[in-house]
DNA sequence: ACTTTATTTCGTTGTATGGCGAAATATAGT
DNA sequence: ACTATATTTCGCCATACAACGAAATAAAGT
């Protein structure tokens, strides 16, 4: 892997709500408006921070009609993504803040992802 | 580990010179001008990255008369910070840019210490 | 005590980055 | 075609941060 790859990676990580969305999606794939919803941030905030980590690599998107979802990426990832990604889990495995956000994280899943999206438009 | 000392690692990792020293002292410990010298930038601005590797636990230092010497962490470290160290080394074993500087860092190592200082508080 | 030298701290400057809202883009439903 | 809605892109602002040089601090040698 190349400096400059690497770099795009560590600057990935160097945000506390873009780690936040690498542990959030540890449950499986979300929707832009699902992590706009746990977060509290501006939609177009939150894509901003989905794409650097699509930059690096730390996470795949799928299209599926209006929704985009992302989620981790595929075992085909490269080894500095994935030991990255297991760094975050395992550092993260006992913190607080995550505990907060996968029990707020709970909730949003139990909520109709549709009608989700519709309340953030009218914000 | 907390998020906030979590992240204290992630922002210091996140810039290339940091990481670049994190490379160079793999072969052992560095004082600050042996590091001034190979990266070309001004004492002060080292220091300063010393100073962020260390508040991140990522170096030790140690004092040593007028010299202080930085090291990779021992044994001791925390998981998180082990793990990073060797996630770094591991992702970039092959890099060139790395590549150069152990090839620098060689040539310096082989200078006397004490030369190398003084003609760089000359400048 | 004074000088030299190694490192850090401080103040400044330019650039990078995170946040927002508005506009643009894309897809689905009517 | 038109409307609604999901996401991204763009422009802006505030803050964070890397770099420097100068001044402060600390230790050695004279």
């Amino acid at each position: 892997m190349t400096m400059r790859e690497f770099m795009a990676i560590t600057k990935a990580l160097a945000d506390e709500n873009r780690v936040r969305v690498l542990l959030a999606l540890q449950g499986g794939e979300l929707c832009v408006c699902q992590i706009t919803e746990l977060f509290g941030l501006a939609a177009s905030t939150i894509s901003k921070h989905l794409s650097i980590l699509y930059q690096a690599g730390l996470v795949d998107s799928r299209k599926d009609g209006r929704w985009i979802y992302y989620s981790l990426p595929a075992k085909e990832a490269s080894a500095p993504v994935r030991e990255a990604i297991r760094w975050v889990a395992r550092s993260l495995a006992a913190d607080s803040r995550a505990a907060e956000d996968a029990a707020l994280l709970k909730k949003i899943l139990a909520m109709d992802p549709v009608e989700l999206c519709k309340s953030q438009c009218r914000n």
